[in-house]
DNA sequence: ACCTGAACACCGTTCAAGT
DNA sequence: ACCTGAACACCGTTCAAGT
């Protein structure tokens, strides 16, 4: 995996070695010692490309959002806005399948990075094409949050408990969601089907958010 | 700040120092060692009480979570479904806005806590009573996400290039992001209005999503 | 111009030792 | 039972020094 160790540093290399460490052993593995080993280097080398670890972080970012716009950018438009939109946000949710550790970092950001940027004010076209108010996209912005990039990042997954043996004495704590759990598992014995279900569940959110703007639009 | 050093330490000490830093300094001041201090202990000595910092961690989460739960059985149920849920939603707010790192703990916490399920399976209650099926709750509270606990935290911020100064040439990348912004800000010269805005956006996103829930029940 | 070794100030955590 | 000092393995980062 370590690119040969001749060739020379640049900040694109360093870059692409972090996203390729992430990738491989999760964000925690990204460290400037682990880094720069991997490239077949000191860690202090690093700095000569690289003001700190936090513009590693943004550049990383950086990166993953170039490659959602050139997957972005190779879509033809859908018939209307709600399905060009559409389209273009699970096109950008492919991207963070492949980089799972991405959609975390991308909230710690506190600063946008340029191609983040860019994506962004592609979407704004699109739903202005459509026929939006800047204002109205505005709040669309919002409403959609960082579903708009194509990722949820769910605080509570239903699912995990499903599965899982829940213990009588906490059960009797929570009659809600344990009724919820059960009657779902009993619909659908079939029903934890990994990322596809956290896939559908997206789709399932982005369709009423899309819907609920679209009403709106022509009023 | 420093509560007497004479009293014992115990885990609710702890979790309550740990809070009540994370308030003043920020989620980064929140060390063992710096913990300790404030505490009037060595480092080590928190060990006796909490078996690691992830425990610490789990912990904070978990007291947010009951302050939010004792905030919230306080109120009386709405009219309806709709509004009950609403008010729910934004008192659990009005929690994380004293709290203000909190959402982003929340977001890197994979198990969840037993406050955080009491509070869902409360939401589910209400959903519950409102006329949802068990399997409409369960794609309800993946809609809703993080917004179901009170927050959306942005991963992009329209309002935050909103004043500053664009560059001309970066403005010549993003036509359509610069200009939303500048219709945006002739619309209404006073938009700047800080967490407010926020608060507006949070609840049009919640109201639009809670309409759009509407709408499926009934079918 | 590019890379490195030694060093500094900080982490979380273990473990034997104190009371 | 509760707390601590010394120590370990790890961080990010600076800085003078090498080529």
């Amino acid at each position: 995996m370590t690119t040969d160790a001749r060739t020379p540093l640049t900040r694109e290399r360093v870059l692409h070695a972090a996203v390729a460490l992430a990738d491989e052993h999760g964000l925690p593995a990204v460290t400037m010692r682990r880094l720069a080993e991997e490239l077949g280097a000191e860690a202090m080398s690093l700095y000569y490309h690289v003001a700190k670890k936090e513009d590693v972080l943004d550049g990383i970012v950086d990166v993953v959002a170039q490659e959602i716009n050139e997957a972005v950018a190779r879509l033809a438009p859908g018939p209307d806005w709600r399905q060009t939109a559409r389209r273009r946000i699970l096109t950008a949710r492919e991207v963070f399948l492949r980089h799972r550790w991405a959609p975390a970092l991308f909230e710690t950001r506190s600063s946008t990075s340029l191609a983040v940027l860019k994506y962004y004010d592609a979407l704004v076209g699109v739903l202005h094409d459509g026929g939006f108010t800047h204002d109205r996209i505005h709040h669309a912005l919002h409403a959609l949050g960082s579903r708009a990039l194509g990722f949820s990042h769910e605080v509570f997954d239903p699912n995990a408990g499903a599965s899982a043996e829940i213990p009588a004495e906490l059960a009797a704590q929570l009659p809600n969601l344990v009724g919820m759990l059960r009657e779902i598992a009993h619909d659908d014995p079939d029903s934890t089907l990994g990322w596809c279900d956290d896939q559908a569940e997206f789709e399932f959110g982005l369709d009423l958010i899309l819907a609920g703007l679209d009403l709106l639009r022509d009023r």
